[in-house]
DNA sequence: GACACGTTCGGAAACGATTGCATAAAGACT
DNA sequence: AGTCTTTATGCAATCGTTTCCGAACGTGTC
């Protein structure tokens, strides 16, 4: 049993393949008739276009290339479950690759990318290091950013991150805390600096106190790291009062590093983290969070990158505004 | 800035192109002196083969395809990461996309696979209904059942679910209890056969009594639907002091469920899970569980897999064992 | 020196689709 | 009736690779 090609389909049609290709790409010169009958002996035959030969032939893939730090991370596999749904509703599959955190990981994967056709690329970048580069590679092909901005020319979606540590600040500082600890993050991350530009603001429109802890460029295992400041913060003789953590998986650790030391929250301090991922909605963490829409966002990404593969040069840039999701994580500070 | 072809290269190089393809390939009868110089001709021009035409002329696309439910649980995307680790390391590239629990969907979604020419299929079976006609599409392709086993022929990696559950009964057999209630799971899963399997016959041998509760075929949201019979059993007469729940997500909602009737575990009954996900080690949690190791079986797949592209027609049934991860949420019942 | 043979390489035909150009038929206009 | 559009279709080149079939060139053997 062979595959079945336009071949077959144009000759049991009685029709040419170029006719059978136009059919299937909705010409419009083709007849009426014809049409039917085309389509009739497709799904008669059980016909299936070979996308790779489409793709050589000067046209499109139908692949999207995705590529992120790591799927296994709720935060982007919320966002990948929302993109495979939005791209195949457009006739497009999607390529996922796990850069996991290793910037020459990053490229070789983009470089697959490359190599497989996609039509156009999703990325979740993580290296700064690597922006020239990157961009080098991705030159002329459509491109959309998703949580940060790297590069100019570079079309983004991502979530008001600045704003969002500034939701986290006010929280805090309306329930009274006036020495915030900012922990988490990896230096040279442009959502990091939003944040932090964000926390630094309302420091200094408010003037509260506080300490930020960030991970060195190079750090691997930034969980296990943050769950090591978080030890020594909790062990030292100031202990925080109310932390917030660069993302909830953070949080949670920070949750768990709190447990060892004797600690709860929101009894002996407050904590709240970015994402708002499912695990934080669990009745005994309750994690007080500030939420990107990841679905929103995956949708929009996808969008945005239709367009662009429909040949809109126009670069995009959305912003979408965070929200305060209040748990049990934080309380007044007497 | 056109696309480096293998003509630019051999032009360079001042050879065929098929002499290119030769010494991309790795083909024994070239000439030392050529292979070094058509490599650096390679380095230098940054070509980069087009796999799509590599796959058009009658060989692999090295892409793999990879369908589950769900990436967005942690069970799916662990193994996702572990699969793309392991696809990446042997040239392979994978086309991730969720089946979404519809069945339907999971035969459109193979239907891409194949039009996109993926090499082999890495299969999460959801729906049981769609077996013959899903053996009916992978028919010729190497396929991979990922956790349970479909069909006669084909081959498969999974869990000895049957031993998993015999294990959970043991152990809270080991702690006194004589009454296990079974939730969770769909009818017609055949995992959840092989673990009512393991909970049966260790009824059998040990005479606990004990209500097994799965959801109907149709179910869409099974968290819920576990949620809600979660409920009514906790606020029945007859409240439970042992569940085996399905999965850990399950349990997840189980324990919510709980918390929402002002009951805990362990104080006020044991509950374990299977999958041993992220979360569930989380200090406030603790959730005991029957550990599939995820990694390993993804990787293995990966491999078995690539021995069947390789040729090797034996079917392979792959059964790891599992493993009892004892936390905190099973105590001793007096 | 003739022959067979092995090695190294090029020519050219696939693979399955798209698409510019050509063409045929049919209708509209003068 | 002749010319010009318009509409519907076919032909053939093309995309980048692989691979079958030989060609050219040693090399060894008798």
């Amino acid at each position: 049993m062979k595959r079945v090609t336009m071949r077959d389909v144009a000759a049991r049609a009685g029709v040419s393949i170029a006719t059978v290709s136009r059919v299937l790409n909705d010409f419009p010169a083709i007849g009426e008739e014809t049409k039917q009958r085309v389509r009739a002996v497709c799904a008669e035959l059980n016909y299936m276009p070979d996308f790779a030969a489409r793709g050589l032939s000067g046209h499109a893939t139908h692949m999207l290339g995705l590529i992120v730090p790591d799927v296994s991370n709720p935060y982007f596999s919320g966002m990948a479950t929302a993109i495979g749904r939005a791209a195949s509703e457009n006739g497009y599959q999607v390529l996922l690759s796990n850069s996991l955190h290793a910037p020459e990981r990053e490229l070789e994967v983009i470089d697959s990318m490359l190599s497989q056709q996609v039509d156009g690329l999703l990325l979740s970048a993580y290296s700064p290091e690597q922006q020239l580069r990157r961009n080098e590679l991705i030159r002329r092909l459509p491109c959309i950013y998703l949580g940060s901005n790297h590069g100019e020319g570079c079309s983004f979606v991502e979530v008001d991150n600045e704003n969002g540590a500034c939701q986290a600040a006010q929280y805090l500082l309306r329930l009274g805390h006036r020495d915030i600890v900012f922990l988490g993050g990896r230096q040279g991350s442009s959502t990091l600096a939003a944040r932090l530009r964000g926390y630094y603001r309302m420091q200094r429109e408010n003037g509260f106190t506080g300490q930020v802890i960030t991970a060195p460029e190079e750090t691997s295992g930034l969980r296990q790291w943050s769950y090591e400041r978080a030890l020594e913060l909790f062990r030292s003789d100031r202990r925080p009062k109310a932390i917030i953590a660069y993302s909830d998986m953070i949080a949670l650790k920070v949750l768990e590093a709190a447990e060892e030391c004797g600690l709860r929250a929101p009894e002996d301090f407050s904590i709240l983290g970015f994402d708002n991922i499912y695990y934080g909605a669990f009745p005994r963490i309750q994690l007080t969070s500030i939420s990107q829409r990841k679905f929103w966002m995956g949708r929009l990404a996808v969008e945005r990158l239709m367009e662009k593969i429909a040949g809109d040069d126009h670069t995009t840039e959305d912003v979408l505004p965070t929200e305060l999701v209040i748990r049990s994580t934080c309380r007044r500070q007497k």
